[in-house]
DNA sequence: CGGGCCGTTGACCTGGATCAAATGGAGTGG
DNA sequence: CCACTCCATTTGATCCAGGTCAACGGCCCG
């Protein structure tokens, strides 16, 4: 199950035999950990490289007035930065949401496999950047849209981002954030979430029950949202198409 | 004026005159852009690295409503995403707010650079892993904090960023943003941005006229949102002092 | 002098926060 | 098997921060 990364990074593009192999060979020492615990503090100098392997977990700060904020979610083949040991020490926190499967890879494992296969080192990159979009297109998500679609965007990115690893089907996928937690990503209060995943069922969008969200109409639900996947940057999926969706206006000049 | 960039990344590790030679030479043809006007577009497939020497540009997205959210602040010394080309295809604009001094750096001048200087490619890194940091700070900011200190939050980062490329006079730089546009940054209306600033005002905090800003009295400021800088990952500036400033509670386990 | 952009202010109204309480399910122990 | 606890979810009621609409004033520039 663990080649989650292996089929992540082949969403970018195609990798040899020699890579894959090695990439395999990266995941040494996996680690159960509970769920709600932390596997890196703010403060912390870390030596490793988190990878999940299983189960989500997130970043998040605590502001000083006990406000939570959720900034990213963890899935299945992702990293928490590849270039953390460049940085003084960790400027947020990351936690697991549901029970993980974690692997900590050291530092040099990490040269080694960048020195010895470009590829990997592109893909690693990729990585990078695509985290980067992702955030961008979550400050969009709570700056600019109303509840409802900021919601759907997030059901729909996770589709797609679970489908890249193979966690979904027949559009259903574990999604074990609790309705609170959800409110801490989408900086909305937990009775409003509530009231807004009601919406969304009601409209016949979404099934959730017991951890487990069922999409009943994507095209739907995307459209609603008017979710755009070019921020992920997919190219050898199946959802990958390089098309403009929803894309009437350009922006405008000044 | 073309040393923000070599100041910053100072603030980051100190750089051999060698390192500050080689940078001064991605200096070359330097391109004066007016406002308002799109620098890369959304869609668009570059081939040369931005940097921006003097003036303020923007990350932005347009959402099909006509909403528009922008995402970052590039200020003198920032890049636009260092390895662009590994992605197929941008996946929003950016733009310039006031008029903008900029140099477009070839690709293979960027990968040249950075084989022959170590320390310049660490540093490199440490940009993009600073602006992922605020990136996530913003989100923060934005999904958690009230609409005075949101502003006041990015009143206060703007201040360091910009007091580490040499830009700020006794707690006094441009600020070439409108209300509308700061507006579109913080995911307010402009009618509410005008009445923060009022507040800021009146709470003798800021002084802005005429696009220069001036922060009255900065640890007053500070305090106000509960600033930390951490997040900025400065170490050599004055400003950089390592300590925990504002952080009573530890995040809470489960 | 006129037009456009930006900032400012007032009036109104609504979306979402907040408070509070009830329901339901899962686990635990008697 | 039932009683009890702990949490997450659900629902109702209330309130206000901030959005929306509209008008005006100032400034720059042609």
């Amino acid at each position: 199950m663990q080649q989650a990364l292996t089929r992540k990074l082949e969403s970018f593009e195609p990798l040899s035999d020699q890579a894959r192999w090695a990439l395999n060979g990266l995941v040494l020492k996996v680690r159960q950990v509970e769920a709600r615990q932390d596997l890196i503090q703010e403060g912390d100098k870390p030596d490793n490289v988190l990878l999940i392997l299983d189960g989500f977990a997130c970043r998040y700060k605590v502001l000083p007035d006990g406000q939570r904020q959720i900034m990213a979610l963890l899935v299945p083949g992702d990293f928490c930065d590849l270039n953390v040991f460049i940085l003084d020490e960790m400027d947020h926190s990351i936690g697991t949401i549901s029970t993980c499967q974690v692997v900590d890879i050291p530092r040099r494992a990490i040269d080694e496999i960048t020195v010895h296969h470009p590829s990997i080192a592109r893909a690693f990159w990729w990585c990078s950047l695509v985290d980067g979009a992702v955030l961008r297109e979550w400050l969009v998500n709570i700056g600019g849209r109303a509840p409802v679609q900021r919601i759907a965007h997030l059901l729909c990115e996770l589709l797609m981002r679970l489908e890249a690893v193979g966690r979904v089907t027949d559009n259903s996928y574990t999604f074990p954030l609790t309705q609170t937690e959800i409110a801490d990503t989408m900086g909305l209060s937990d009775v409003h979430v509530n009231r807004t995943l009601r919406e969304l069922r009601a409209l016949g969008l979404i099934h959730l029950k017991h951890r487990v969200l069922t999409i009943l109409d994507v095209e739907r639900l995307k459209a609603f949202c008017l979710f755009t996947p070019n921020y992920l940057h997919l190219r050898n999926t199946r959802w990958g198409e390089r098309r403009a969706l929803n894309w009437p206006g350009r922006a405008q000049e000044g």
